[in-house]
Parts: C-alpha cells; structure tokens; sequence
DNA sequence: TCAAAAGTGTTGTCGCTACACCCATGT
DNA sequence: ACATGGGTGTAGCGACAACACTTTTGA
C-alpha cells in the first residue's frame, strides 16, 4: 500500500501519462464528437480532445471520468478504454504516453449541463472532423473502429439515445454507426424478437406526418443479454 | 521533436510506466502461456508474467518486442495489445501502471531459441494458471477474453501452428481457445470453404494409427480475408 | 485382428435477405 | 388532397447443427 501520511500527494499530477476522451452523442440524425479548442500551449487554439493528466492517488480510469464530468457535468458514463498511444515523439513537448477511452452520452443530457467547463466544446459530425492536435486524429480513428466493433457485441443504442425514443431513430444511429443502411422491415423484427424495447404507449408530437410510437429499453434485458455475450447483429 | 543532444536518454528508463506480455503458444494438446519466476524483489521467486519498462526513447509497442525478444530469441511475432492496468496500487513500491500484450507463438520456434535468458521460464496450462504477483492473474484472465474475442475475427491459428499441421490439430487448438468442442465434420466443411488451406502432399511419421494428411495456411488468402472484416466463426 | 484416429454426406431447421403497399398526421 | 415518414408479411435461399460408418496404419 502507498502512503500519503508523510507527504500529500493527492493533489500531484503524473506528467508522462495524459488520458484523452472521444466522446460520442446522438443527436437523433448524426452520430457526433464533442471536440475542444485547446487553451493551453502548445497548439493554444487548435482543435483537441478533451484529455488531461492522471493524479498520483488516482486509478487510472477515475480520470477520463472526471475530464468528463469537468466538462459536461455528466457521471455515470458508458465508457470504455480505447487503447495507448506511445509513440516517443507524439507529443511536442517532451515524452508523453496516452490512454484514450471513448465515452457514449445522450446529447440531450448534455444540453442541460452545459457551460460549466470555460473552453469552448463543440459537436463535429464523425464524417467531418478536421485536423487536430498531435496524434487525435489517429486516436479519434481508433475510437471510431472500437465501437464499431463493440455495438456488435452490446446494445449500445442504449447509451446514446434519450430515455424515450423511435424505431426510426435507433435504425439511423446503427446506419450512422456503421456506414451502412438497413431494410427497415428486417431491422424491426430482428429488434422484435429481442425483446428490448418497452412501449410506452406514448407518441411524438408535432411532427407533420403520422407520430411514430416511442420506447424505452427494458433494462433488465439488455442487462442479461449483455452477461450471455449476446452477438447483436442488425 | 524531442532532442538527445545534451543528454544521451537512450538508456532512461521510465519508471512509473511498465509492459507486461502474456505469451501464449500451443502443443498440439493444450494452450498454455510462459510464466517466469520474478528474479527481483519485491515477491522474488513469485510467479509472474514476463514485463518490463519502457525506454524514455523507445515507441511504447516496442517494449514488449523487445522483452519478448530476450526471452525467447523471437522476432515479428503477433502482438496485441490486451489493455491498460493503472489501479493506484497495483504495485506495491510505487504508482506504476502498467500496459498488457498479448503475444502468439509456436511452441516449436520457441524450444530452439530457449535458454538465452537467465529466468526460468515455463509454459504453464492456462487452466493451471497458478497465483501470480500483483494483478498479473487479471492481466492474464483479461488476455485470454481478448484472445477468445480476436479468434473469431482473424484467423489467427496461422500464429499458434507450426508450418505444417494437420487438421484435427488445428480443431484442438481452436477447442482449447475457445473451450468448447466442434463436430469434426463441420468443422472441416467450414475450413473447406474458405480456402484457407493448402495440401502439402505430406503426411504424419510414426503415428500408431491412420496417418493425417498435413496442411500449411495460404497466406495470401489468410490477408485478404483479414482485409475483409471476415468472420471467422467455427 | 485389434486399437486409434482419419476422413467423409445428408437432412431438417432456422435465420437472413429481398421486396411493396397502406396508414396516420400536419399543412 | 398531398406530402411525409410510420408501420406491416411473405417467400426463397443459404448456413448451421445433428448424426455414424468406413479407412488407414502400427502394434
């Protein structure tokens, strides 16, 4: 066991271990990126990732939680790490390894906490995000790949859509997710036979055509599919 | 970039950042990793995975081929990383967290380049994993799910075989990742399919039985199917 | 001739894909 | 009434699992 009784390192920052977020939100039409312009050197201004460094007394995955908690007022987050990025020349500066994670949010729930965090973060669409700092752009690639890969494995729809939502709008982040289309038709019954959703009996409102029904998710499901290593392939 | 000029940093280590390998190779009857007794304090003569630091100009991935390299004599070898392990006190002398690889090897290549490093190495079941030091029993445990989910994307036998093998060997192997039992008949009409086999003409010596047939991976078709995304699920 | 593993086909079931029309709502 | 997306069923095809016997070889 490490001691902080004869010096407080609590507040001491690791200087060669940084970690960097990707953070990704559904806005009910694009899968998007929350993207910062940095506000420190090197690069003052250019477009980042949110990341930061790792305190002493700190486990590692404490961190990027609370760089995403700094910066959208979030807890409680989907996340997951993406990998580590060593290269000895990656960062200007001096020798820097970084851990990255991908966090998935609800837009919606970030809208309400905004403004708490000064640098000025902006959604990108994942299909336009430009050049930023150092390695980002890799990193961002990765992140990218990692889900992917993963919201084959989980449903993962659950974590970026608002508690109540359409059919339709669950299609569109797996087609945006993954590039592709589905058939609509095919992709309902195979989301039949899950299980998942829960009518709520309610329906959207003021949309000038037929209001599609909206659902939430049956929690106790998705939690067993999940533990039986389920393959959701839509 | 960062300069060497004025002091030769070749040789730094830094010390709060550490990689740890879990080499797996396969006998033609179990998958087992290559354990080392620690030869330095703390928890000398522990069982542990093999490790080490990294260089201060040394890319992060670099490392783990490298102590790969002076354990077994082995070069391009596959390598993945496994993921990061960063808990504040995973180690007991200090804050080090630690980045995990996993490595495949053939058993065969390793026998002839053994003894070139001091520690004792032993390839040890992954059902009789022993209590290893640290967290390297999660390192390991974690390893293994990522080998299990890999083996259905890659084809990644090619890594675990020698150059020759015959087919109820490779069904052995792909049993003993994944722990279950395949029908032999499917099994072969699967492989049959994807081409991914070539008849060598040769067959098994000095077996006291039918002789099997023995078959070498088509590399080229091996990368395209890796190319494609192919699922690999036998 | 026995033991031990190699090698080989068929059938039923299930899941996937492809595909087109009517319905509800707001303007 | 029209424009817009919501919502629904069927048929053909291919992939998968289950299943048992004959062949080769060395002892």
């Amino acid at each position: 066991m490490l001691s902080n009784k004869w010096i407080n390192m609590t507040d001491t920052l690791i200087d060669n271990l940084s970690i960097d977020c990707v953070i990704f939100g559904f806005d009910n039409e694009e899968l998007k990126i929350l993207c910062i312009k940095r506000n420190t050197e090197p690069d003052l201004g250019m477009m980042a990732l949110p990341g930061g460094f790792v305190y002493l007394q700190e486990d590692l995955d404490k961190a990027p939680a609370r760089r995403l908690k700094d910066l959208t007022g979030l807890t409680n987050v989907y996340m997951k790490e993406v990998g580590t990025f060593g290269n000895v020349n990656r960062y200007p500066l001096r020798r820097v390894i970084t851990i990255a994670y991908y966090a998935l949010i609800k837009i919606s729930d970030y809208v309400i906490h905004a403004g708490e965090d000064a640098q000025e973060a902006t959604w990108i669409p994942v299909k336009q995000v430009p050049k930023m700092v150092f390695d980002h752009n890799t990193i961002f690639t990765a992140a990218l790949l990692k889900l992917r890969e993963r919201v084959r494995m989980e449903p993962i729809g659950f974590n970026l859509l608002p508690e109540k939502f359409t059919i339709t709008e669950l299609q569109t982040l797996y087609e945006q997710i993954l590039d592709t289309k589905f058939d609509k038709r095919n992709f309902r019954k195979k989301l039949a036979k899950m299980n998942l959703l829960i009518d709520t009996n309610e329906k959207q409102q003021n949309v000038s055509h037929r209001a599609a029904k909206l659902y939430s998710f049956d929690t106790k499901v998705y939690e067993s599919l999940i533990k039986k290593g389920f393959v959701f392939d839509l």
